[in-house]
DNA sequence: TATGAATGAGCCTTCATTCAT
DNA sequence: AATGAATGAAGGCTCATTCAT
């Protein structure tokens, strides 16, 4: 058997991720990411044909963890508005751990846009059905959707961006939950 | 005698605008900004240290004018309310039209984050101005302002950047100006 | 108990000619010719001690094969005439069928231009075995056969690489050979 | 005024062919031809916008002058044996003193095969040009056209590439010509 | 012995910055 | 002071070769 780095695409994964929150994508060298991660240039390109593939492997596979954790929220027994708060505060969590996931998605120039349509897609379609949910219970949302997901979305990420302080964080955004639906 | 080039500063301003907004910061090379400009590569560099201090010049300059007319807002004859809405879509408007101005406040990773304090510092100087009065007319704000002025900069900056459609996107603020004083 | 390859040199061979005359020297990658025979790597390198060699070894044996039956050519009862003809006819054929035989020995920079001397000399030989043939029944022979032998050669590898009709190369090249004893 | 070197293009010419014949284009790097030159990698990008173009062009160059000498033959006031061998002397010189122009044309892998047609097709004209001259004054030209001017081209080439000895050369291609037209 | 992932020098190309004119 | 060609470090990527298994 060929000598063998065990976990590349894991050790990759923190490494681009942490790179990218530190410098940005274009700043962030292959070269760097080796030398994080402690392998040869070479061995990137067994994994990732390219440097784009890599950092959007990354964001994908990121944001797929995401979903399921949103999935089970949305899923379980819980009032309506409860269900908008917990959506909301995971959501935080999984960016503020990440946060590059975040930003990614809002900076054009990074990644041929298209590529992140899915991905949206897939996150509009979470908070839709969650907004259906808060309809059917009469709660009042009078701002336009589309623009009110971008609204929650980037707000988030921001806060996760800007400050450290998780608690003052999710306390800023239970409140900021309850005046959407008021 | 040599050639005297007037306003190298005024030319440079809207181009450096509008060259970043289509190709992003590290996207655009200084001979892009020689060649829309006019004016040598060289020529440049006698008026700017780099390239880094060349955008934060055209950015500082970008945000000087949007204060004033801030300013001018808030020292209108108007309403807590309409004050605020005013202010709202004015700073919108401007971010529209240099929405670059928006975005390089976000986006770290291409200036040294430390300047871009004195430009948050003052809009938020103008922010808290703005919710004092508020409070004196007994608008409610439970909200913690430092994180309600991100939410609001950064949710105007988005709209400006994904949407073009401007009268919805003012629409949609006056909303939203209105639900935070709810 | 390990795998144990027979015949790597077989299996090569055909392979690395046919990739060799699709790609060129430099842009048969060692994977390329490992993906096509079914055999990894490094296996390749207990066989051959670098590409170069590799090559070198191929073309050596493609050859030697191809000398083979130049030899009994010339052994065969035939008019010297005839011999002509037939020895120019198969060294077409041969060359046509694995083309890089041909085109290596002239194009330098891929391997050492001494090792192809052996090989060079060889074929040489068989020529002036084929001229003496010639002159020995009262041929006219004017042309400086070193200059002469080559001028064969490349023109037979020429036609072999860039014109695909068999029947005229080889009409062609009947002709060409009675010229040549004029 | 700027830092100017002077004749960049001139003194890349020559390097680049020297280089190229030495070494191939392939095993010849941007680096080697700057060092040769004395020129920073960089401004060689200022007068070629890649590798690829800067080989053609040298080799488009190349072919120009040589073009010019064999109209200035063709038109002379010449037999016409005598311009197919002053023809034929000339292209020999031609290549001899910048043999790549004549490999380049032949080896494929290089440059876009199509790029050369030109070239190729104005030397056809000439050759057949020539041949039509011959043809009229009665001349026998029994061999194939096409074939044969490759036999010529590719012969003289071979010979400017193997031996050094141009007296050697220019008699034997004499005879050779002769023979073409027996 | 066979395997093929790991290695890293080397390639082409870009571009912020310099500096001779 | 203005010019813009020259510079060369640095980036993404390839691939012959090595070596742990």
């Amino acid at each position: 058997m060929p000598k063998v780095i065990e976990n590349v695409e894991e050790k990759t994964f923190k490494n681009v991720i942490d790179l990218i929150n530190e410098n940005g994508f274009k700043n962030t060298s292959m070269k760097m990411i080796a030398d994080k991660t402690g392998i040869a240039v070479g061995t990137l390109y067994n994994y990732f044909s390219n440097k784009e593939e890599m950092i959007f492997h990354v964001i994908k596979k990121s944001w797929k963890q995401t979903f399921k954790k949103l999935d089970s929220i949305l899923n379980e027994n819980l009032s309506a508005e409860k269900k908008l708060e917990e959506f909301i505060i995971t959501l935080y969590k999984e960016i503020s751990s990440r946060k590059v996931i975040g930003r990614e998605l809002i900076q054009n120039n990074i990644i041929e846009e298209e590529k992140f349509n899915e991905i949206r897609k897939n996150l509009t379609n979470k908070f839709e059905f969650l907004f259906k949910i808060l309809e059917n219970e009469n709660y009042n949302l009078d701002l336009e959707q589309k623009r009110l997901i971008d609204t929650i979305f980037i707000s988030i990420s921001n806060l996760a961006t800007l400050y450290n302080d998780e608690e003052k964080n999710i306390e800023y955004l239970k409140k900021l939950s309850k005046k959407i639906i008021d």
